[in-house]
DNA sequence: ATGAAAGCGCTAACAT
DNA sequence: ATGTTAGCGCTTTCAT
């Protein structure tokens, strides 16, 4: 017995409307060819027995389809989980969902997200995750990624990639480079930086701005060390230690991102190192919680949730000849995190600190 | 011309083999009713050819769907992300993709994304934000999940909802009971409590907790200040201020969420009140970033990552007669965001507070 | 064990 | 302006 349906489908508001299914269709889609009067009609009918259609009829057959994918590499990281933030939401204002994947950083599950992603048809894809330095690494990614913009997929990724597709391009380079002049202006010459993986472009972006900078103050900038950890808080920590012991001498710690910068934060705080008083430590990207750091975080504002926003508009746009870029401005702030060099001593040949004049 | 298709399909990877479709879709499907070496022979083909099945036609024929759908507040927010890392991560292990939507804890639009998951077909659905002690507020998600549920949908919440469901739920009462000790137990009397909106079941419960522990304690549970503000860091820093200036005697601030603690021990360090020499603050969560705090906050950990998976796993199995429940401990973690309560003069009967022994 | 064929609910020609 | 109908790609009886 039909009338014992779970979901009413299209034919049961047609039916129950006196008309066609066709022209049921037509007036649920907004299409033109219907009289105002019938379509209001079906509308309202639909919404009476609490029509919702199907999308995997809809999209089976060759309508649009009104979900979009996101690849982040770990939603649970507030740089991604703000980026998602900004597409959620632009998504649902105009009536699509969101399907959400992670790939733990790792190429070969990104490409199975990928896939998973383009099976399920979506119409749009946002790729939010870094890309790698070694373009081999996506080959892969690409190749089916170009497979799926071939069959009229959409893409957009965030940040610099192998791929061609539209891209939101965060300026890496220069926030590097004004978080660099900003403890330059404050007399650090003694800068550590606080790396993640260099087969990240993220990593090696912001490592040239902060060599550029370098570079620009008439330093060396092959001479500022760079120690490298994953790209998470317990890696900040990591490196914070590390630096600690192996260039005692240095007086700030650029970190890459904010999570480093974090755990060098709590590693400092920990160790009884004063920040900013003996240290300065600089972050990256502003996630929410950096101003309600103790010292407040200096670093630099990547807008995330509009980055995000603007990835899924790029993707849901008619495709241009030529992949579109969308720069982003990348902005420092300063906090309490940085301060001028302190007053202490170091031997210029042991790297050894002296005790005079710190404070702790 | 067939072969211009941009995606191969079933009837291609079959024709390949020389079998029929049927037989592809069994072995696609390894079941039963397939001699082995065809099987084979036919999962081979499809992944020369590159054959990836179409979700949409898979599902529309009843085949059984591979999509869930998670429903959260907000996904920027760290309580939300965490749990959706959980989520994600229990489904990339079973090959299933998740839809999100946020609701920006606003019941209409929670409604508006469920029937939009549910419009998806999604084989279950994770509701992971708090419910609302107002039950009509959910009486149409409610009919909504029910006509959902009775379809065949399988759900999960997590907290506590007015909704027939297997739930995930978090002891919020103990939580708050044992973290309200903790401060019992350090001296302080003069509590206050810096609350989200009471209409959320969260807020509500972990409110009981803190009240059953004051009773418990031989306190009037009626007269600790409860001061209200959204259920985020910038309502904490507005229940710091108020409480700072309303309730100048406290020497406590328990705060029900981790973010409002942040927004409260941001506020004070503005204010020049030293914590926890002057008050002492504690949250509930123990989201990432509480540990990485100065000073490290106090609070009670829930596994958040752990509830995402748990709940989906809950809404994955087989449907029992009566709603399960998966009760999870919350445990109290002592940082340094408390301390015994300080040496200063509170006159009693105008609550001012005299500078004596103050230890900002 | 294998194949043929009937849908799943919808959209998009193609009639009228 | 409205209706008819042929698929979309798959799963699943039902035959063989």
């Amino acid at each position: 017995m039909r009338s014992s349906r779970t979901t009413p489908r299209l034919a049961d508001v047609a039916n129950a409307a006196g008309v066609s299914i066709a022209t049921a269709s037509r007036a649920m889609a907004g299409a033109t060819g219907v009289s105002e009067g019938v379509a209001d009609r079906v509308r309202r009918t639909a919404e009476q027995l609490g029509y919702v259609a199907n999308v995997h009829a809809r999209s089976l057959a060759g309508g649009s389809s009104t979900t979009v994918g996101l690849v982040v590499h770990e939603i649970g990281d507030p740089y991604f989980s703000e980026i998602a933030s900004g597409v959620l939401d632009l998504a649902s204002g105009r009536g699509l969902t969101v399907q959400i994947c992670h790939t733990g950083r790792d190429p070969e599950s990104e490409l199975r997200q990928i896939r998973s992603l383009v099976a399920h048809r979506v119409g749009a894809l946002v790729i939010a995750g870094s890309g790698f330095v070694d373009a081999s690494l996506e080959a892969t990614a690409r190749a089916e990624l170009e497979q799926y913009a071939a069959a009229g997929g959409r893409v957009a990724v965030i940040g610099r990639h192998h791929l061609r597709a539209d891209a939101v391009l965060p300026d890496n380079l220069e926030g590097a480079r004004s978080v660099t002049s900003h403890l330059l202006g404050l007399g650090h010459t003694a800068i550590a930086v606080a790396a993640g993986s260099r087969t990240l472009t993220t990593v090696a972006d912001r490592l040239a701005g902060v060599q550029a900078a370098l570079g620009d103050a008439g330093l060396d900038p092959g001479a500022v060390p760079v120690v490298e950890a994953p790209f998470t808080r317990d890696g900040g920590r990591e490196c914070a230690s590390r630096i600690l012991a192996e260039h005692p001498a240095t007086t700030a710690i650029l970190a890459l991102n904010d999570d480093m910068a974090i755990g060098c934060l709590t590693q400092l705080r920990r160790d009884g190192v004063s920040v900013p008083g003996r240290v300065s430590v600089t972050g990256f990207d502003d996630v929410a919680v950096a101003g309600d750091l103790a010292p407040g975080l200096t670093t630099v504002r990547l807008p995330m949730a509009e980055m995000g926003r603007r990835a899924l508009e790029l993707a849901l746009r008619e495709p241009g000849k030529r992949p579109r870029r969308s720069p982003v401005g990348a902005e420092l702030v300063v906090r309490d995190s940085t301060g001028p060099v302190g007053s202490f001593v170091v031997d210029a040949t042991t790297g050894a600190v002296a005790a005079a004049g710190r404070r702790t």
